[in-house]
RNA sequence: UGGGGUGUGGUGUAAUAGGUAACACAGCAGAUUCUGGUUCUGUUAUUCAGGGUUCGAGUCCUUGCACCCCAACCA
C-alpha cells in the first residue's frame, strides 16, 4: 500500500507560529493530549478538503487556518486533498481556483491529493466488508430506502435485500463496478443497525451507480463511494491524525469509526474533531446561494468585489494577513457564531493602515478657485507617502488657482458640528495653503457649481507663522493637472446581519444599491501610476484597490473611520 | 417524536486547580494630530433560568429552558 500524503510535507517544515498569541483552543488541547499519550507516536498530521464544486469563501478561510495552523503548531504537515466523489459536480476549473486561493492565503500546497486517487484501495476495502458480512447490495430505489430509515424516534425497517449471502452480494458489487446495471438501480450499503438511534448509523449506502463524467477518472467508474465511505478511508491511506470537520459532521463520528475499525490500516487510526464552522453578518456562505447570485446576475462574477469568496476579498484590497489575523483572532470553538464583519473591517484597516500610501482623489468633485492666486502659476508641493510609515518617501503634487475639492467639504449653510468649508470660514488644504471661503456661484438650478476662496501666501506647505489653526485640513486635486478614475463604492451585499432571518429567503435582504459607480473622480497624477491589485488609501475616504485587469478602476476595500458621519446619524 | 451539540456585555471571545469576571469590535467622552484617519486616556455594559453544595460558583451537583445539527444514492 502506498502513503502519498504520509511522506512529503506539503507546508513549509515549519516557519515559526506568528508572534501572534494564540488562545486557548479545544482542537490544540485535544491534540496535545494525544501527543502526551504518545497515540500517534507524536505525529499530528490534518488535512483540508474541499470538494472541487465551488470557489473558496472566507467561511474557508477559518478552516484552511485551523488545519494547516493546528499541523504546523505540532510540526506536522496539512495536505490539500480534493474529495471529488460526486463527479456530477466537480470539475478542474475549482481545482486550479482552489489552489490559486490556498496560495495567495498565503499557504504552500505541494502534491496535491485527491481522493479519486484512492478509488481502488476504496473500493477493495468495500469486498472487505462484504466478505465478512458487513456490506450488501440493496436493489431498492432511493425513496424506498428512505422511507425505511424511519425517523427521529422511529426505528428504521430492514431491507428485504439486507440478507444476502456473501458470495451474491460480491457477485452483484462486481457487476455493478462492471456497469451492468443501470444508474441508481442497486447499492452497496453497509449493514449496521437499522434501529439505532443514530441515523447515520442505519444501514448507510456506501456506494451508488452514477454515469457521470469524472474529472480525473473520467470514465474509468460507474460507481462511486459515498462520503462517508471515502473520506475516513482517504484519512486513514494518507496518515491523517486528526480529521478536523465542521460541526455538522458531529453525529457522523460514529460511522466515521465504525467503518474505519473494520479496516486494517497502515497507520493509526485517525480520529474527527468537529469545529464551529465560521458566519458573518451581512453575507451568506451557502455555495448554492453564491451560485445563484452569480448566475442570476445580481453581482457580476465570481470575484465580484461584494462577495465573500476569496478571489473576490482578494480583489477588493482585502490583504490576506488581515484574513490570517481575524481568523487567529476569533479562535476555534464548538458554538455557533456569526461574527460582525466590522470586525473584520478593523482588521483589514489595521493592516491597510501600516501597509497602503496615501494619495488624493476626489470621488464627487467641486470646483474651488482661489481668486487672489497668479493666474497660470504652479507650484508643487510635497507630500508623505505614508505617514505611518517613513521609508515610503514623498512625492510631489501641482498646486494652482484652479482645484476639485470634495461637494461633501463644502455647504452653504453649515450645522455647528461641521469643521469644514463654508462662507467666511478658513480651512487648510494639505500640504498647501490655508484658504478662506469668500463665496460661491449656483447653477439655474441653485445647486452650487463654484466656490471661490482666497490663500494666505504666509501659510506656504500649510502652516501658518502666526500659530494661528484650523478645524479642518481638506484634500484636493489640481484641475488642470487631474486625472479621471472609476471609482466602485461598496454597501453590505445584504442589508440585514442574518440574511434570510426574516422571511426565511436571504435574497429579500439583497442591498438595492450594494454598489455605486462613480465615473470621472478627480485623481492627482500619482494615482496613475498604481499598480494593478495595489491598494492605497485616498486621503480622508477609506482605501482602494487598482483592479487587477481594468486600468484606473478602483474599488473600496473599506471605508476609514468616519466620526462625522457618526455625528450626522446620531441628529 | 429519538439522538447529539451549544449557552459569558450590543457582538465575538478570555478567565491555570472553585478565589477581584478580562480582551477586542461597536458605542460614548476627552487628549493629540496637517487625514473628523492613526495614536493615547477614560467610560457604558456580561455568566440562559430556578434550586443545591461551599466561607466563596461562569466553573461542581440538580431540574428546567432556548438555540443548532441529524431521516441525500450531497459534502
Amino acid at each position: 500500500m502506498t502513503s502519498p500524503g504520509a511522506t512529503p510535507p506539503t507546508s513549509p517544515p515549519n516557519a515559526p507560529a506568528t508572534s501572534t498569541p494564540t488562545a486557548a483552543n479545544f482542537v490544540r488541547e485535544l491534540v496535545r493530549q494525544d501527543n502526551e499519550q504518545g497515540t500517534y507516536g507524536g505525529r499530528v498530521q490534518t488535512r483540508f478538503p474541499p470538494e472541487p464544486n465551488g470557489y473558496l469563501h472566507i467561511g474557508h478561510a477559518k478552516a484552511i487556518h485551523v488545519d494547516f495552523g493546528i499541523a504546523q503548531e505540532f510540526g506536522g504537515v496539512c495536505n490539500l486533498r480534493f474529495d471529488d466523489t460526486n463527479p456530477d459536480t466537480e470539475d478542474t476549473e475549482y481545482v486550479d481556483a482552489i489552489v490559486d486561493d490556498l496560495a495567495w492565503l498565503g499557504y504552500e500546497v505541494g502534491t496535491v491529493l485527491y481522493a479519486s486517487d484512492y478509488f481502488e484501495q476504496i473500493y477493495q476495502w468495500a469486498e472487505l466488508l462484504i466478505t465478512r458480512g458487513l456490506a450488501y447490495v440493496d436493489d431498492q430505489d432511493g425513496e424506498t430506502i428512505s422511507a425505511q430509515r424511519g425517523g427521529y424516534g422511529k426505528p428504521g425497517v430492514e431491507s428485504p435485500y439486507r440478507h444476502r449471502s456473501v458470495d451474491q452480494n460480491l457477485d452483484l458489487f462486481r457487476r455493478m463496478r462492471a456497469g451492468e446495471f443501470a444508474d441508481g438501480s442497486r447499492v452497496l450499503r453497509a449493514r449496521i443497525d437499522m434501529q439505532h438511534e443514530n441515523m447515520q448509523l442505519r444501514d448507510p449506502v456506501m456506494y451508488r451507480i452514477r454515469r457521470g463524467h469524472h474529472h480525473r477518472t473520467h470514465d474509468a467508474w460507474v460507481i462511486y463511494p459515498t462520503y462517508d465511505w471515502a473520506h475516513g478511508q482517504s484519512d486513514a491511506i494518507e496518515g491523517v491524525t486528526h480529521s478536523l470537520c465542521s460541526l455538522e459532521f458531529d453525529s457522523h463520528r460514529p460511522l466515521y469509526d465504525w467503518y474505519l475499525e473494520q479496516l486494517p490500516l497502515p497507520f493509526e487510526q485517525p480520529r474527527q474533531i468537529e469545529f464551529a464552522r465560521l458566519e458573518l453578518t451581512h453575507t451568506i456562505t451557502s455555495k448554492r446561494k453564491l451560485a445563484k447570485l452569480v448566475a442570476d446576475g445580481i453581482v457580476d462574477g465570481w470575484d465580484d468585489p461584494r462577495l465573500p469568496t476569496i478571489r473576490a476579498l482578494r480583489r477588493r484590497g482585502y490583504p490576506s494577513v488581515a484574513i490570517k489575523d481575524f481568523c487567529t483572532f476569533i479562535g476555534v470553538h464548538k458554538t455557533n457564531s456569526r461574527h460582525q464583519i466590522e470586525l473584520l473591517e478593523s482588521f483589514v484597516r489595521s493592516e491597510l493602515n501600516r501597509t497602503a500610501q496615501r494619495r488624493m482623489a476626489v470621488l464627487r468633485p467641486l470646483k474651488l478657485v482661489v481668486t487672489n492666486w497668479p493666474a497660470g502659476q504652479v507650484e508643487h508641493v510635497t507630500l508623505q507617502n505614508n505617514p505611518e510609515n517613513a521609508d515610503d518617501g514623498t512625492r510631489e503634487v501641482e498646486f494652482t488657482g484652479e482645484l476639485w475639492i470634495e461637494r461633501d467639504d463644502f455647504m452653504i449653510d453649515a450645522p455647528p458640528k461641521y469643521f469644514r468649508l463654508t462662507p467666511g470660514r478658513e480651512v487648510r488644504l494639505r500640504g498647501a495653503y490655508f484658504v478662506t471661503c469668500t463665496g460661491y456661484v449656483t447653477g439655474d438650478d441653485g445647486e452650487v457649481v463654484e466656490v471661490h476662496a482666497t490663500y494666505d501666501p504666509d501659510t506656504r506647505g500649510g502652516n501658518a507663522p502666526d500659530g494661528r489653526k484650523v478645524k479642518s485640513t481638506m484634500h484636493w486635486v489640481s484641475a488642470a493637472h487631474a486625472g479621471d478614475a472609476t471609482v466602485a463604492l461598496y454597501e453590505r451585499l445584504f442589508t440585514a446581519e442574518v440574511p434570510g432571518e426574516a422571511t426565511g429567503e436571504p435574497f429579500d435582504d439583497l442591498h438595492p444599491a450594494s454598489r455605486e459607480l462613480l465615473e470621472h473622480c478627480k485623481v492627482e497624477a500619482a494615482v496613475t501610476d498604481t499598480a494593478p491589485g495595489q491598494v492605497v488609501q485616498f486621503e480622508r475616504l477609506g482605501y482602494f484597490a487598482h483592479d487587477p485587469r481594468e486600468h484606473l478602476l478602483f474599488h473600496r476595500t473599506v471605508g476609514l473611520k468616519d466620526e462625522w458621519a457618526n455625528i450626522q446619524k446620531r441628529t
